[in-house]
DNA sequence: ATCCGGTTAC
DNA sequence: GTAACAGGAT
């Protein structure tokens, strides 16, 4: 019955982002899901554009620089996962003839691919049934099922039963791959976590759902007053200061390669922080140190 | 349990 | 100002 109500809504006002309803190759929505991790769809449309357009498929990324990756990467955020999607295009550009493995286990395997990514690959990519498990899938399922908001942290055992217990049989084998109940389901209860059942403020008088939904006749008990993760400050942070150093190297002119030490010691006055982020910066490979103290982006 | 960006929405 | 965001690696 919910997943009726679902697939319904689902049809008539799914947002139509370019890499679904089969328009993209596997590795396409690979990128896609990679560029999603903790950043909003909304942003990552144009980026995800330009990135496909540019470098295709796994062998042109893998080709690339990765002063060029993480140019492109751009403002999306968290920088090392450039560094990881290209390390996946490697290898599967290597390992795996530039054809992308269609088994969790392998895909799981790849730098930067965790459970998540790895079962959205399986679903939306691949139209394999299994249970896709993330922040929207459990708020939403915590909500609708249990009649709860679910808890910070990892993914309990009991919300991953539950994923798996509500998780559509397709024994229509006839459906295309993303039109397949268990796809379907996968993709409109993120849907509805994304732009319904949000974690604040859910929008429950528009909800498909809200005849069946627990969470709504209980009341919505405790809403708002758990985060689905620990808070993390930004200000002041390392995050801050690596941001701030990076963002300035993805800003030179064409020509200029490197920045020197006094430049960059204008970027933030806590000097002793800034060499801490410098040389984490360098651990990861976003940047390279150069004798003289100047830093730049590496090849 | 922590660290890792940057933007958006409230 | 702050929580939240299609997580992953350590």
């Amino acid at each position: 019955m919910v997943a009726e109500s679902l697939a319904e809504w689902w049809h008539e006002s799914a947002r139509d982002l370019p890499w679904r309803f089969g328009r993209a190759t596997p590795w396409g929505v690979l990128v896609s899901e990679v560029m999603s991790q903790q950043t909003q769809m909304s942003r990552v449309v144009p980026y995800w554009q330009a990135w496909m357009e540019r470098w295709p498929d796994a062998a042109a990324l893998a080709d690339a620089s990765k002063a060029d990756v993480i140019t492109a990467w751009g403002r999306l955020g968290y920088p090392r996962r450039a560094l990881r999607l290209q390390e996946c295009a490697r290898m599967v550009a290597d390992d795996y003839h530039d054809d992308l493995p269609r088994t969790y286990d392998e895909l799981v395997a790849l730098p930067g691919i965790g459970d998540y990514t790895a079962s959205a690959v399986m679903s939306f990519a691949y139209g394999e049934r299994i249970a896709v498990i993330d922040t929207n899938i459990r708020r939403v399922l915590s909500r609708v099922f249990l009649g709860a908001e679910s808890r910070g942290g990892a993914a309990s055992p009991a919300e991953r039963a539950l994923a798996n217990r509500v998780l559509p049989e397709d024994s229509a084998a006839r459906c295309r791959g993303f039109d397949r109940p268990s796809v379907v389901w996968n993709q409109s209860v993120m849907e509805l976590g994304a732009v319904i059942c949000t974690a604040k403020s859910p929008l429950c008088e528009q909800c498909p759902v809200a005849a069946e939904c627990m969470f709504l006749a209980n009341g919505r008990p405790g809403l708002g007053e758990r985060r689905t993760r620990p808070h993390q400050r930004f200000r002041g942070t390392d995050r801050q200061v690596r941001g701030l150093v990076l963002n300035a190297l993805r800003g030179l002119p064409d020509g200029r390669i490197a920045i020197d030490r006094k430049d960059i010691e204008a970027l933030w006055s806590d000097h002793i922080q800034l060499d801490k982020c410098i040389a984490s910066l360098d651990d990861d490979g976003l940047i390279e140190m150069l004798p003289d103290g100047s830093v730049r982006l590496p090849c």
